[in-house]
DNA sequence: CGCCTCTTTGAGCTCAATCAAGGTGTGTGG
DNA sequence: CCACACACCTTGATTGAGCTCAAAGAGGCG
């Protein structure tokens, strides 16, 4: 298979995942790799599909989905631009995606092949240790999530919102540039949407944020800042 | 620094991580070794300290904990024979452990120095997969665990009994080898020892299950799982 | 034999779940 | 342009699982 055009190449140019090495290399990294242009809620893998390919998210957002034996939906991790998602998955032949992973608002991939993963990104230990750093980060983040499991909803809530933001922090923008429903951040909290909704609608009411358009907005960061500390005991 | 001794490389040997291995390349892999035993509650690695050296269980088991900004104890994860502990660290300079490790019941593990990762681990590709699989199973634990986040607390005790015994488990032994409290149960879930003691307390009159010396056994393994089914809502 | 860890039991309370009903905004097709 | 569906948000009332606080028993070790 022939190395990625410089159209493709373009696009992952600037990941900090590629920082560093040479427009060739990356190219090469790519083989295979195509872009894939997703509309809100669209579908990028599967649970239970045989998994063939992995993806680096270029923009917007995605959401990794476990279903539960009653039917409900629990939502494991959000991947924002930068993130590789089912990566380690393919050292593992004959895998099949474990959650579903579907577009929080129009969002881009690159789709690359397991061929390519095994061939060159296996090989490469300045790669890899990248991606060890995202899986690092990601078990960092499930283990905050634990710490937090004894804590009043508001806290958890004021911690997903906080966390999310600030991966995708420029220059301390406070506006989340995806969507994101009461109902995922109560999927992902293990919590109901009608305690979520209660507590955001609060802090509506007092001008700690707005939603418009689906766009969280945090207007008062220090106060959600407060909250997640713990040093408001109501909310 | 000289391979390891084949004392060392006798007590890795057998590990489903090295299968397959030549004797000399697990010498190897083994560089800077060291075997170290470790008493009831003695701690491996702390929290917040520069992490220099990895570990292989061999015996017995660890938890890694996490303290909350309340000052109470978070379990993140539960290390048995045949796990690594802080291997993906290896490949990040100046890293530091995220969480600290302590022994639960006498047990051994094999500790190996950075230096050894970097130069022989990061390069070995098959090795590198079978650490992988290590951490798509300790990240689907974590998920399974957030599945449960809406079931109630008798379900989570059931299933954290389940995942631990299956996984020292030899020809269906339902006994537990290592001790393990019912506060490290409530920490790991995010629980009272209180609300778990009250529901392992009803088990125990029931027959389900039985603790001596601190080892539980389960002596009704139909009905825990039933119980992990959810098919008995009471508990 | 006193200390420490772990387990136990009870009483009371609270946070958040559940159930129920309704509102709002947007896209779609007749 | 209407109306119908759908996705999401909102609010209220009620309830109960599990938390907290309190007090104490049991076993092991130095």
């Amino acid at each position: 298979m022939p190395i990625a055009s410089d159209e493709i190449t373009q696009l992952a140019y600037k990941l900090s995942l590629f920082e560093g090495l040479p427009w060739e290399r990356i190219g090469v990294l790519l083989t295979g790799a195509e872009q894939k242009m997703l509309r809100h809620k669209e579908v990028l893998f599967r649970a239970g599909e045989r998994a063939e390919t992995f993806a680096i998210v270029l923009e917007g957002g995605f959401k990794l989905v476990k279903a539960t034996t009653g039917g409900e939906k629990v939502i494991v991790f959000f991947a924002t631009p930068g993130n590789v998602v089912a990566a380690l998955l393919m050292s593992i032949p004959e895998s099949v995606y474990p959650v579903s992973v579907a577009a929080m608002g129009a969002s881009t991939v690159l789709t690359v092949p397991r061929e390519t993963y095994v061939s060159h990104w296996a090989s490469d230990q300045g790669l890899m240790s990248r991606i060890h750093g995202q899986f690092l980060f990601r078990i960092g983040e499930m283990h905050d999530q634990k710490t937090l499991a004894k804590a009043p909803l508001a806290r958890k809530v004021a911690w997903q919102i906080v966390s999310l933001i600030e991966r995708y922090d420029y220059d301390g923008e406070t506006e989340l540039p995806i969507p994101l429903t009461r109902a995922e951040i109560a999927d992902s909290l293990g919590a109901s949407v009608e305690s979520v909704i209660r507590i955001m609608s609060e802090w509506s009411r007092e001008g700690i944020l707005e939603t418009s358009e689906k766009r969280i907005h945090v207007l008062r960061m220090d106060k959600i800042l407060e909250i997640l500390k713990g040093a408001v005991p109501g909310g």
